[in-house]
DNA sequence: TCTACATATTAGTAGATACAAATTAGTCAG
DNA sequence: CTGACTAATTTGTATCTACTAATATGTAGA
């Protein structure tokens, strides 16, 4: 069976979105318009249009009255602050990497921190991420031990597309959050951050903390990244915000 | 004349919004139905219900099918990382301040960075921002001569609502900005900063930069943040990002 | 009183339609 | 060929309609 229920604006959403990563429109060119996409996916230029909006305000496509939608870029700046280093690395050409230093299991002996959100047996996975084979950040990722049973080194490459933490715990495990909370501090790295990112003691580094909450407010993981080098956000002005506030 | 062209949903969202500012529906309960709202608006449904389609996005309501718009908060946390220090700090009760150390004019001989930034005559405001009497933040906003004709001290004041040197210079000089890009390093207080901030020298802090574009990619103003303590960043996932991708 | 079922309410999806407004393309006069 | 006007194209706004799905409510039976 597995009757999906799925709506249609959603479906055609994602196959326009395909359409742009297969760069069968490319950037800078103009979509069909919005008459002619409706014909094409059988469906009434309102659905279709209401896919084209999502992209519009996820910003990959600009719409002019009158003129059509172009397509604006293929890499839209990220609205959150959890943008993944693995794509954020490779939008800018280099390579991203991540070594593993290891995974341990906490039974209520983890840092008071973390032992204070979870309150039950965590697991710790430590990892260096690499830019061009040198050391640029240690990030420590806390998730409860129940939710990742089967976790192994094996889920943890070291290059290729796939080192994302967070796209690691949600395609292999399902995970999902709905909100998270991040701070970002100054301090002075530790010797062994030091050691490990190759810095000299008592650098100033930045440490971020971020701690991420399903649905029903229940913590699904908590992540510490000490990085030396600087933390860059795109944000898009009073243009894009227009139709939420 | 002034024929105003602003689209109906446009108002109803900020009719909506006030409504909810006011106090005419409390946080928690339900609004009034999609028909009943477009009924007393004398609109359709479609129109009031995109209204309130920003107004969930915005992350005020959240809406559930068979039950209908529920108040969220009044103040949802905000998607960009722009957010105003005044508006943070009153949100968490405490009372923001503003001491203005200085205006002063730089023809060509501003800093390096600056002057690459802009190439032209700027002005720099020095502002230290307080939290119940105490310095907790450096400001030093840069921006052309030629935007702000004729500032004064007058323009800034040390306490009330209307302390954010963004939506001064957006209310006061029509100021506008379409684009930017955010930077935090991790340094040590210079000597300066920790005499300004009441901190020891050498002390980690956060150095934030932040360069705003208009939407032909001219510089419109440039901001530099050192402070102490940490940023803080609320973000929503999956959940809210639904209709984005 | 409590449960199970039927009914009403309410938001979600989707279509057809009409007109306005901005842009683009085409046409014609000079 | 250029410039001005016209027409066609295309998105923006808005209405009415119909149906679906989830929720809430009210009612009858145990």
């Amino acid at each position: 069976m597995a009757e999906q229920n799925v709506p249609r604006y959603q479906t055609i959403h994602e196959e326009i979105l395909a359409r742009l990563k297969q760069g069968l429109y490319s950037v800078g060119t103009r979509l069909p318009s919005e008459e002619a996409l409706a014909k094409s996916f059988g469906v009434s230029r309102v659905t279709v249009r209401r896919s084209l909006e999502m992209l519009v305000s996820a910003g990959y496509l600009i719409s002019r009255q009158g003129s059509g939608y172009t397509v604006s870029t293929l890499s839209p700046p990220s609205t959150t602050c959890l943008i993944s280093f693995t794509d954020a690395i490779l939008k800018s050409g280099r390579v991203p990497g991540a070594r593993l230093i290891g995974i341990d299991r906490f039974d209520g002996d983890a840092p008071a921190t973390v032992q204070a959100l979870f309150d039950e047996p965590v697991v710790r996975i430590q990892r260096l991420r690499m830019v061009d084979g040198q050391p640029r950040m240690l990030v420590n990722t806390w998730v409860p031990t129940r939710l990742v049973p089967d976790l192994s080194d094996a889920d943890f490459p070291e290059d290729g597309p796939n080192q994302s933490i967070l796209r690691i715990l949600v395609r292999r495990f399902g995970l999902e959050w709905g909100s998270a909370c991040e701070t970002i501090r100054p301090q002075l790295a530790s010797d062994e951050v030091a050691r490990l990112l190759g810095l000299a003691p008592n650098t100033p580094i930045l440490a971020q903390a971020c701690s991420a909450l399903d649905d029903s407010g229940a913590p699904v993981f908590y992540d510490e990244v000490y990085r030396d080098s600087p933390i860059t956000y795109e944000l898009v002005g009073a243009s894009r915000r227009e139709r939420s506030e």
